[in-house]
DNA sequence: AATCGATACATAAGTATTTTAGGTATTTAA
DNA sequence: TTAAATACCTAAAATACTTATGTATCGATT
């Protein structure tokens, strides 16, 4: 997704959270959002989108409705239940992620 | 290093800025100094972290003296002229990490 | 004197996530 | 009509880390 390690493990919450944003998201979507909200800082590749889309939705935390336009497919995710109280959770590492890293990298502010 | 998948790829940041900060030190220092930094959250795993100083080593980002201790031998890592330059790399690239997320994650503050 | 926890190094197999590199097919704009 | 964009997908390889294990010394406790 970036040149850098640093954005590894970030996809997860990073679907997670627009989907919670936008309620209802298909794959290729999911990717332009992303570029756009960073500015073309940050690409999703396929590669890893489609396989962790494919896992969240068998873990129970998306859903999917497939829909029609003309001949082609789309299939659009979202939050089940279990997906909500996830994305939440997920939300609360990110927070104590952030501030561990202050811990280390910013040790003046204690 | 932690249960959490998001510190993937933290941990080079993480030795150089030690290094930065305290000039000289050894593996095990390492260890329980991010111990301590982190009040316990965050703790290097001995199998991330030899390897790991090893590669820097021989990328020429680090370079080590030995010491001895009674029986004992202690490795002290130090930045390497390129290895100070690597890790104001390392820092901006951090940065630059973190308002990526902003981006993402805090939509509002644009 | 023996044992246990801490100190200090190290490696190797396994796991998980992402990259890289393909593949199919439709739609739209040049 | 051809190229770029849209839209899905997978599989092999690379990468980073975990888990498990090993060696050995030192200091404190039993």
């Amino acid at each position: 997704m970036n040149k850098s390690n640093l954005y590894k493990g970030c996809l997860e919450p990073i679907l997670l959270k627009l989907l919670k944003e936008n309620g209802r998201m298909y794959g290729y979507e999911m990717t332009q959002k992303v570029k756009a909200l960073t500015a073309g800082e940050l690409k999703i590749t396929e590669g890893a989108l489609y396989p962790l889309l494919h896992r969240l939705e068998a873990e129970g935390i998306l859903e999917v409705e497939m829909e029609n336009l003309g001949n082609r497919v789309r299939k659009y995710y979202s939050l089940t239940a279990s997906g909500k109280k996830e994305q939440a959770r997920s939300m609360i590492e990110l927070e104590a992620f952030k501030n561990t890293l202050q811990l280390i990298f910013n040790p003046k502010l204690a």
